[in-house]
DNA sequence: GAGTGGTCTAGACCACCGG
DNA sequence: CGGTGGTCTAGACCACTCA
């Protein structure tokens, strides 16, 4: 059974009436939106097949541009697919989308879970070689180095140790209790851009087998990131150990 | 001491002698693949200031968008950033980008390892519940299962189990020894388009320690993917199980 | 041949940033 | 203030797929 061509749906003009011109939000944001609702509230099935870029421009008086590049974030997302002369389709997924607990490190504080974190090491300590290399900075300049055990629920979920460059030195113990990291990163004025994640997996030290309540010498799963910011330098670098039972790393990958 | 303007470097236009009009690779790719080749050769050092767009793209006889595409594809590849007001600069990357071992499945294949496969199991079955609801195909329909041995220089590295749905029941043992599965599906004219993974570890079970030459319950790093064709039609299944000590994943994250 | 997405142009206005 | 990237327009031509 060669690829048949799925019925075109065409969305009800309803969904695109909160798109508003005047928003400061980008017009090729808001379409994308409200395309993904669509998806995944199901009025766009699974295999449906979307309407033209033109058209879709005039119904919403968007140039044909704005539209592409509204669908063109949804492509990126994994949502749609698209082939030239054929058309644009929804992404058959499973139906149950059941995640468990799961997926990328910030997700743990936007989600319902209770997040908790336990501090245990604050210090200002000399770069060695691995360190100075992963954050650009001179051998033997001040680095700070933290240890915290994330937990939620009260659950202990990860060890998380943290390299960061001279400027963040001054960060307290106190400011670490009650906020991420990325959150005083951003508060003082650090926005993140790019990071570069090695993601594997090791037998647990005795240590992290104690904190994290895992049998001796049990799996752990490993993150070691280091993180730039909008102005291109290093400003962090990390080596997270999480319960390979409470954890893991979801990713959508595009195209090829 | 804050964000300083580093000195905005202007290409030699000699490196954009190669662009080709009339060449069928688009020109924001050729231009990207030029820009790109700079950086990593060291003509465009980590933290350099890109010219501006306009620049740019009067030199090369290009229009903005045509010029800001290229840029923004290697912004998406985690070598450039950008800022509103201030420009583009490159991410100050650590200067030994030794990555060992490394990274997502398809590298190896690419790389100059030697890659093996032994085909330990191949057989039709029919779906069950977890089969059924990934592959989205009715239970019990008949599915391709394959279980691979994955050496590289013949070092044990990974087991990697698939399940594959009914239009690939024909694939032969002989197309699996000597192929990899991607290239196999390719050949069929199946592209992948989008793939969910999901990564994790667990202790190996007794076979996977007697196959991949580690320790009884020793850690393993796992992977969970279902890929998609350019249809958004589910095309494969595979949970697969790697060598930590020889494996891991490297990702690139972008922006928020 | 008709319909689709992929690329490209030549402008325009705006928001943000630094000096 | 001038310079930068972020967004948007209204066209154009082409490559590809299907009937």
């Amino acid at each position: 059974m060669p690829d048949t061509i799925a019925e075109q749906t065409r969305l009800p003009s309803e969904l695109f009436v909160d798109i508003d011109r005047s928003s400061p939000i980008p017009m090729y944001f808001q379409v994308a939106t409200t395309i993904e609702r669509a998806i995944t509230d199901g009025i766009l099935a699974p295999g449906a097949r979307l309407e033209n870029e033109i058209a879709l421009g005039e119904r919403l008086g968007l140039s044909r541009p704005t539209v592409r590049r509204a669908i063109q974030e949804l492509v990126g997302k994994g949502l749609l697919v698209r082939r030239r002369g054929i058309g644009t389709q929804v992404v058959q997924r499973p139906v149950t989308r059941k995640v468990e607990l799961t997926s990328l490190f910030d997700d743990l504080e936007r989600g319902s879970k209770h997040p908790s974190t336990a501090l245990l090491t604050r210090e200002v300590i000399e770069a060695d070689d691995a360190i100075a290399e992963q954050l650009s900075v001179p051998k033997g300049s001040p680095v700070l180095h933290v240890r915290r055990l994330r937990s939620s629920d009260g659950v202990p979920l990860a060890v998380l140790e943290n390299y960061l460059p001279s400027e963040f030195t001054d960060i307290t113990a106190e400011e670490l209790q009650i906020r991420g990291l990325y959150q005083l990163l951003r508060a003082r004025g650090t926005m993140m851009s790019v990071a570069q994640q090695r993601i594997g997996a090791r037998a647990a030290t005795s240590e992290e087998s104690r904190l994290l309540d895992v049998k001796a010498h049990g799996a752990v799963l490993t993150m070691d990131r280091t993180a730039y910011n909008n102005n291109g330098k290093a400003v962090e670098y990390g080596h997270h150990c999480y319960r390979p039972d409470l954890y893991a790393f979801e990713i959508t990958l595009v195209n090829k």
